[in-house]
This record gives structure tokens, C-alpha cells and sequence, in this order.
DNA sequence: TCGGCAACTATTGTCGACAATCGTTGGCGA
DNA sequence: TCGCCAACGATTGTCGACAATAGTTGCCGA
């Protein structure tokens, strides 16, 4: 299997990249266990790097180990998917605050092009094509990294959003929740960036993220329990 | 080397503990260069699990790798140690107000007498010493684990403190801050989470972690100019 | 028929050796 | 004397094989 990702003239780490984007993608189930023979000869190398790979999804909470029982793709319960979206609000928040202190005009009007191309899309192919094709992420990254906080953007963009990504594997479709407000919430947000309003910026940000997860948690509660 | 960490009976995960401890300690310096062979032979291992230790802390951002040319041990700027520190408010600050929701009448208890041991501390052997054996942190990491949010607690325990340890090793002593404050603020801390008032002891958490940083990045910048 | 024990198999954990790459040091020429 | 190039050494990246452990399957006895 040697395509993919071309080569990298150098290194192996791609490999975390690559089995990253098969637990994310749902190849590789919550719950399900990885066998390095398996995975090493699926992806052509030995397993010695395999298993540095594994240890860095490890350290990132995609893979949970049992010592000599294996490794699994973390299988989230419903209680800590609400867990990770609250900490996601709490980081997001803070980003969105040095965000408006610290993007630049530029930044911001590519913001603003951003918001654009999902609304358009989310009209055009409706909010599961959007959702799935991860428009929606990609505003939140701009603002992640737009907070000049390596660690608080790193926490988001590399620790944060593979979880949520695979937790999308979860809730299928979910259709749902005013669409128009999500809209207008992601409007105001920018505007408070724009406006250099860290505090304004940081709690729309939280209520949007608040809201969303309100939406989400109703449907999987409703879905656990039926 | 054998002792140190007494035979785990099955794993070689210690390493990664051991090794943290070697860097938190600051017996591994900040911007030091791991060379593989040295360290495996410190611990008396193959470079096999060595590297896989190596790849954890590298994930929890103790550690940054550029191929090829070797592993060395994160050295932060003082703009970093900021960045670091406002992430510290974002995590915390939702970690107390989770804390205020899902803690124990016993939990909270402790809390009052983790304070007591840290305010006796300090004024017994002074504010070098309890900082130094970071009892300080203890009372901290109770209120992250009495969260009940396996992220939020992770990444506060287990990503961003040793990292905080780290740059202890920056700033030396720096004996300072309002000593009378702090206690104050601590208290008025866990006294709003005893009353259930997750608001209050979100807000507060934040303003005490905020105003530690000022007074940590006054000193910082004055050092880094002089 | 069922429970418990024992050998077996599959898988993980560890090791030493080999290949690939980077930085350096010495030599050569101008 | 200075700058460039090449060979060397040191270090990282990768591999295949061996050791140790957990789970399973089949046998034996009650």
C-alpha cells in the first residue's frame, strides 16, 4: 500500500497521519481492536514505528492501551462526549479571546470568506454534506490558531478535533438545530473579533459552542435511550 | 540503574514517568538534546521503548523533534510560558466550574484541608518551599480530578503541569505575590464550589490564575530585560 | 453434562543489528 | 589565510527475531 501519502522523503510519521485518518474516517471502529501485525503489513513498514505511531494516538486519547490485552479506538460514551464538548467550549472560548486580540485584518476577512463558503455550501448540499466535509471545523481552526497560542491552538486543532471528528462517526446525521441561529452566532462571533472585543468574543463563542452541544446531546440522549 | 521506580512487574511505561521526572526536575535542561543511546543505557533498556516514552512526551509537548537530527527538551519562551499559563486559565477555570457541579461533600472537606496543609506549609518553611514541592499543585489537581471530566483532568494533569514544572525551572525562586492574597483567593475558591456556585467558582478560579501570571510574567520580563 | 485445569495460540513487549541521514572535521585549491 | 568539498563519525530511523504474557481451546474428572 504504498500511494496515500506520497512519500514523504523522510519520515514515518505519517504514519500517524495515516492511522489517525483511519480511526477519524470510521475504518477503524470505536471499540475496535488494533493488531500491529495487521496494521504493519497494511501499511507496509515493521512495527516499530507502528507502534511509536501508536503511542503518539495514545498520548492524543484516540487509543486506549491495556498492558499485553492491546490497543482499542477510544469508544466514547455519551456522558463523555458531553465531557469533550465542554472542554471544547472552555478552550475554544479562550482561543476566540486572543483571537480578537491578536489576528490581523487579513485574518479577519478570511474569517468572513470562510463563513461565506459554508453558508453557501450548507445551502447548496444542505448541513450533513457541510458537517461531514468539515467546513465548519475549518472556521473554528482559523480562529484556534489565529489565538497565537501553540498550545491552546495544538490542544484544539491536534488533540480536540480528531475526537470530535470520530465522535461525528457516533451521531451519524443529525440534522438539526436552527440552522439560521448557528449562522448568525458564527456572524456575531467574527464581528467580535473584528471589533478587537476579546470579552464579547470569548462568550458568544462559548454560548455558540454551548448551544451547539445542547442540540447534540438532546438527539443522543434520545437515541441511547430509544 | 535499577531502582528508582521498582520493578513495575509488567510494563516499561515508567520510562515515560522516569523520564518526565528527568525533565520536570530539570535534570534534562530546557533545550537539551536526548541522544537515545545514553538515555536507553541511563535506563538500562533498548532504544525500542525508549523511543516510544520518547514519542508520549513528545505528544504531551515536553519534547519537540526535528528528523533526524534528534530530540531535545522543550524550551519555552517567555512569551510561551504566557501562552502556557492563559491556556491554564481556560482549563481550570471549566475544571472548577464542573468541580462546583460534581464534587463531593467529602471531596470539598479534603479540599479545606489540602489548604490548610499548603497555608502551614508556606508559613513554616515559606513560599519556596511549598512551591518547590508543589503542594500548591495538589489542591489544584484536586479540583481538576473533581471535575469528573476525564479530558478537562487529563490535560490539566497530565499535559499542561509538568510543563508547568518545567518553567519552574525558568523562574527559580521567585518568591512574591501577595502571599496573604493568594490564600484568600484559594479559599474563596473552594468555598463557592462548597455552595455549589459553578459561575462563581469559575470566575474565580480565573481571576486567581490571572493574577499569578501577572505577577509571574512581571518577574519574567524583568529578568529576561536585566 | 458441566466445571476446572493445562497446553496452545495469538499477540504484545523487548532486543540487537543494519540502513539512512546529518554535522563536522580535515584536506585541497585559490 | 580563507572558503569550498569530501570523507568520516555520530545519531537517528527501520527491520526481523526472540521473550513474555493473555486469552482460548480442548481434555480430564466428577
Amino acid at each position: 500500500m504504498p500511494p496515500a501519502a506520497a512519500d514523504s522523503c523522510v519520515l514515518v510519521d505519517d504514519v500517524i497521519a495515516r492511522l489517525e485518518q483511519l480511526i477519524v474516517r470510521g475504518t477503524l471502529k470505536p471499540g475496535e481492536k488494533l493488531i500491529e501485525q495487521t496494521l504493519s503489513a497494511r501499511f507496509g513498514i515493521s512495527r516499530a514505528p507502528l507502534r511509536e505511531a501508536i503511542r503518539t494516538l495514545e498520548a492524543r486519547r484516540l487509543i486506549e492501551r491495556k498492558p499485553f490485552a492491546g490497543v482499542r479506538v477510544i469508544d466514547l460514551s455519551v456522558d463523555e462526549i458531553e465531557q469533550l464538548l465542554i472542554t471544547r467550549e472552555a478552550l475554544e472560548g479562550m482561543a476566540c479571546r486572543q483571537a480578537a486580540e491578536n489576528m490581523t485584518l487579513r485574518e479577519t476577512q478570511q474569517l468572513r470568506t470562510s463563513l461565506e463558503a459554508l453558508n453557501k455550501l450548507v445551502r447548496s448540499e444542505g448541513v450533513d454534506a457541510a458537517f461531514r466535509k468539515g467546513r465548519d471545523y475549518d472556521l473554528h481552526m482559523q480562529i484556534a490558531q489565529g489565538s497565537r497560542n501553540r498550545f491552546l491552538a495544538g490542544m484544539i486543532c491536534r488533540d480536540l478535533y480528531p475526537l470530535l471528528g470520530l465522535f461525528r462517526y457516533y451521531s451519524a446525521q443529525m440534522r438539526g438545530g436552527n440552522l439560521s441561529r448557528s449562522a448568525q452566532e458564527h456572524s456575531d462571533i467574527i464581528t467580535a473579533i473584528e471589533r478587537r472585543q476579546p470579552d464579547e468574543a470569548e462568550e458568544r463563542m462559548r454560548k455558540h459552542i454551548a448551544n451547539s452541544r445542547e442540540i447534540v446531546m438532546r438527539h443522543l440522549r434520545k437515541a441511547s435511550a430509544g
